[in-house]
Parts: structure tokens; C-alpha cells; sequence
DNA sequence: TTGTAAGCGTTATCAC
DNA sequence: GTGATAACGCTTACAA
């Protein structure tokens, strides 16, 4: 049924070794045999058992990624968006992608044992740091190679391969914008506080508004879930209990959009009596009511770059920086004014 | 460096066979040993190679799917939402993904030999069926289990298991329902002529004409890319040729976006004096201004289903149908009338 | 130039 | 209960 070396070694004549040589276009074969095996091997539809080459040469030319299982369907931008530019990037090295999606947690690190232990995949994509993350001391101490998107919490050892966006600079930069737009009381939409880029984002905010002379009101911020629902509710909740507020920078846009409904609902018109901004630039961004100023990451080249820092690092030869700070871009659109 | 079998049959002082069924649970191995036997595993960080276990047992508890690399132009919104539903579904089956971004044509073609062929995975999960689909008669030829997202095209012998949406039906509803808000000249952009379901998709819109005794004009129909810029030109064109049209459905979201572009370009209130109406229901469908109308495809539930589908088959248990036909849904919004 | 044999790490068969 | 031994299909010293 399953053509392997050992037929077309009994079909031509020739041992194992030779076959296995000829396809492999070693040079100490004689021209005539190869083409002799090559030509069998066409016939019978030969296609080398990669599981038995992988295990022999311990390599699987795979690369391995956890992505979070989604609970009641909603989709993630993010991630998908991430998926596919590290699916490019390691089409063109001649990887292909070992994806589970798994719901953080203790099923998510059985998981990575399974894989990265188990020997399925030369090395890992990780995403979305958290604080104290069990995912990279695990990695780091089987010394499996891995590199992550996000640095570790400021002032964590951030002592591991990793690709980050600013986003410290990022918020500064949107904060800025909206002050700039004449805004002085302005909310701030956090994600969770287990995640790791939390405290930068909030940093950046901080810096902002110290650059412009306000002072700083820990009652203007909240944290969000990073989707609509925890936008919406974050901004109901300033809403009630800081009236003055005019703005509200939300930590991605997901959570931007739900604020924006809640902030309509209020009665405030986006754009013009109140600044909305958020982060990621999803497609949804584009095209909400009015579009929505946000913060646009390379997330393809992202991808493309946490590709090749792998395989030189899964090679042996890392790159010097194995620490990359990517910049971001502001995306003015009209919700934080016309 | 690596800890294996033999690693614990040393530290143990038994056998690589006792060891191996200590782990596994046989029960025929004294429990004393077998608690011994699982302390120095657990010491030890015992992981079993998965290369190793699937070589020798012909199974890699692992589902392949290859996605349209991105430049080739096509949308990969529908794959990414697709690839969340097949994965959520197979960790719950206990299976992995492989994944692989391959162009169309022959590269891809290699990529399915390779992994299919190259015993990487117990199953193929296949979308966007083409006309003569050369992966489905490769896979059929090897008698390699998989299954289909879409059926193939009328007419085309569809001898193969797959799960598909009645695109037809809902072309005709949505057609249907432009109709009842009473226009009468309605534009419609296909996807190219290569694709299965274009035929479906039609035959439906024609079938609401002649339900509604409207007759059909061949010269109100285009065919678009699937990306926003065909569905721009494919609007333009329209429009340029038929300055009658008051309405347009695209067989998908983006070509609706881009459709909606061009008309808003040319004047028209879309929602008012211009219907439109698209196919997927994306999350930018629901942003959009005006929102768009759309068909929803119940694509995490396609995705389990595919997946439940396959493990039957690889089990040998094919359910008694493999071709179901799941029912979609009109989403009316804005963009066909207030 | 070609063949023999060992081994990657696991599981299954069969003795003892 | 436990342990040799073979086998999954491949690559690679080492011999011939």
C-alpha cells in the first residue's frame, strides 16, 4: 500500500543505502543507478515517511504555536492576523506550522509539554507575554528553542528571545494626540492585569500627560477583558463616575469600539464632543462609526521577523539582538475629531 | 540531555518494556513497580518522543490543513475564522493541527504530497473546492481521509465527503430579499470562474429573478477578485455600463465593501437609493457605514463539524452522510434599506 | 560505487 | 510480572 525505500530497493535491485542515497542526490552514486531508482521511484509514487526521517535526523522543520482557544466565539483578530504572517514567513524558510489551540492555563502548559518536550516541533512561537510567564521558564528550562512577541513586565527579567512593539511609546504617542485635540480629562482602558505590555501602556499614558502639565488621576483608568464587552462596561463605569471625562484611549480596539457604544449611548457624539482611540488597527477599525483612530502594528512583518529569529536560533547562530523593539504607527481617523 | 525510556529503565533498574507499560497504565505490571516507575519519570521530566510513537504506531493524532499563503490574493479572513473552529475542535478531540500557507498551483500541490503522502498526518481538511480539484483526486487516489469545505461544482462528480453551505439558497434569500424592498435592475459580482460554488451562487440569484418574474440580464454580472478591489472594479463596471442599477449583491463582504465604495463614489446613498448586500458576515461587515447586509455562515460550527466528520473517517466509522448541507442566514443591516 | 549494520525512541509479540 | 527482541522507515558510518 505505502510505497517506502524497501520497495523500490526490491524493485530495482539496488540495498536500502543506495536507493535512500540516490534520491537523496548524493554524489557517489553511479548517474545511471540514480536515474534507474528515480525513475522506480516516480512509477511508484514513492513519498519519504517524514515521521521516520524526523526521528533519524531529530529535526521536524516545524515550528510550534499555541494560540488561545476561543470559549464562546468570538474571534481573535490578533491572533489570526499573527498566525498568518508566521505562516508565510515559514512557508518561504521551508517550515510548516504545528498549531494547538488551548484556554491559558494548566491544559495550555500540558500542551507545551506535550509538543515541545515531545519533540514534534524544533522550536516555539509564544505570544502575548503574562507576568511571571510558566510557558517561557518552562521553554527556557528544557533549553528548547522559542521566541516570544513581548518582552517581559517591566522591571521581569525579560532574559529570552523576544519581538515587541512600543507600546509604551505607542500610548504616549495616541494620549498625545488627544491632547493635542484640546482633551484634559481623558480615560484610560487598560487590558487585564496578568498581561505583561499592561504596565508599559499605562506608563505611556502617565508620560503623556505629564508632558502636557496634567496631573495624573488614577480614578480615569480601569482594566478591560480586550473585548467589546469590557470596553463597554469600562466605559459605562467612567462614564458614571467622572462626568467631566471627553476622551477615553482603550487599550485595543475591541475595547475601543465598546466604548464607543457606551459613550453614544451617554449621548456624546464620537468625533466631535468626545475622543475615542485604540489599538491594533484591526479591519473593524476602518470602517466603525466614525472610523477609529488607533495604533497600527506590522503584525506580518512581525511574524516574518519572530520566523527568522527562530530558525537562526533553532541553527545555532542567533543574532546578536535577539531583543527587537518595533515601532508603531499612529492611525489618525475622525473618532478623535474632525 | 533528552530524557527517554531508557533513561527510566537505568534509573530503575527494569526494563525499557516494563517501563513503557508502567507509564501506559498496563495491568499487568505490579503496582509498586508502577509507582516507582512513574516517581522517576516525573523526576526525570519524562516527556515521550512523539515521533517515535507515531512512527511506530501509524498514528499522529494530527489533522492537516493548508491555507492560501496571503499574497495570492484571496481573503483570509474566511480561512483564519475557519482555522479557529477546525482547531478549537480537534484540541477538544485531542488532536493537533499542522498547518502549511502554500500558493495555489503547484507548490501547493507539493505540499499535499509531502504531508499527506509523507504520513505527517492522520487527515487533510480541505476549503474552496475548484472546478476538477486536483487535491481531492490526489487525496482520493491515495486513499487519504479527508474532508471537504464545499461541495464541487454542478454537474461535477461530488463523490467525495464534505460539509457545505447552500450557497445557492442564500444568494437566492438575500437576492430575494433586495427584491422585496423593491428593486428590480440588480447588479451581481461572482467570484472568479475557477471556484465551485460560483455556479451556486448564480443559479440562486437567478432563481429569485424568476421567482419575481424579473428577467435575467447576463450584462448585470461580473466577476470579482473576492478582495475589495475587485468588488470596486466590479462595481465601477457596472455602473459605467448600467446606469439603471439601483442594487448590487457580492458573493462576499469584501467585494461589497469595495462595491460600496464605488457607488458611494458615484453618488448614491447606499441604504437609501442604493442596496447592497454581501455574503460571510466578517467583522467589518458589522462596522461598516452603512452596515452591511449579509449571509452568516456558521463557521466554528462548520469547523467542528468538519473535524468530526474526518476523525470518523480516519477511525474507519464513516457516518452514514458525508454530504451535508448546512443552512446560512440573512443578516439584513442597513446597507439594503432603512 | 554499493552493501551491511546500527540506531533514532517507541510499542507489540512472545517467551520465561 | 518482567524482559529480550523485532519492527516502524529512514539516514549514515563503515566495510567491501
Amino acid at each position: 500500500m505505502k510505497v517506502t525505500l524497501k520497495d523500490i530497493a526490491q524493485q530495482s535491485g539496488y540495498s536500502i543505502t543506495t536507493v535512500s542515497r540516490a534520491l537523496a542526490g548524493y554524489s557517489d552514486v553511479n548517474a545511471q543507478t540514480r536515474q534507474h531508482i528515480i525513475e522506480i521511484a516516480n512509477a511508484l509514487g514513492y513519498q519519504p515517511n517524514l515521521l521516520a526521517r524526523q526521528l533519524r535526523s531529530q529535526r521536524t522543520q516545524t515550528i510550534g504555536l499555541i494560540i488561545p482557544a476561543r470559549d464562546n466565539g468570538f474571534s481573535n483578530d490578533f491572533f489570526t492576523q499573527l498566525i498568518l504572517g508566521i505562516g508565510d514567513a515559514a512557508a518561504l524558510e521551508n517550515y510548516d506550522l504545528l498549531v494547538s489551540a488551548q484556554k491559558p492555563g494548566e491544559e495550555e502548559m500540558e500542551a507545551y509539554r506535550r509538543i515541545a518536550g515531545g519533540n514534534r516541533v524544533d522550536g516555539m512561537i509564544l505570544a502575548r507575554t503574562r507576568y511571571n510567564d510558566p510557558r517561557i521558564s518552562y521553554l527556557k528550562s528544557r533549553d528548547h528553542p522559542f521566541v516570544v512577541f513581548g518582552r517581559g513586565a517591566p522591571g521581569e527579567d525579560s532574559d529570552f528571545p523576544y519581538i515587541d512593539v512600543d507600546g509604551q511609546a505607542a500610548i504616549q504617542v495616541v494620549t498625545q494626540h488627544i491632547i493635542e485635540r484640546g482633551h484634559r480629562h481623558i480615560g484610560l482602558i487598560l487590558p487585564p492585569p496578568d498581561i505583561a505590555f499592561t504596565q508599559y501602556r499605562l506608563t505611556g499614558y502617565q508620560q503623556a500627560l505629564a508632558q502636557a502639565g496634567i496631573p495624573y488621576r488614577p480614578e480615569y483608568v480601569v482594566n478591560g477583558d480586550l473585548l467589546r464587552a469590557g470596553g463597554y462596561q469600562g466605559a459605562r463605569q467612567l462614564l458614571e463616575h467622572q462626568a467631566e471625562l471627553t476622551a477615553i484611549v482603550a487599550c485595543n480596539d475591541l475595547m475601543a469600539l465598546g466604548a464607543m457604544k457606551a459613550v453614544q449611548e451617554r449621548g456624546h457624539q464620537v468625533g466631535r464632543t468626545f475622543a475615542i482611540a485604540g489599538y491594533d488597527d484591526i479591519p473593524a477599525a476602518e470602517y466603525a462609526q466614525p472610523p477609529l483612530t488607533t495604533i497600527h502594528q506590522p503584525l506580518h512583518e512581525i511574524g516574518q521577523r519572530l520566523v527568522q529569529m527562530l530558525i537562526k536560533i533553532i541553527a545555532g547562530n542567533p543574532p546578536e539582538d535577539t531583543h527587537l523593539l518595533l515601532p508603531s504607527k499612529l492611525i489618525v481617523r475622525e473618532s478623535s475629531g474632525f
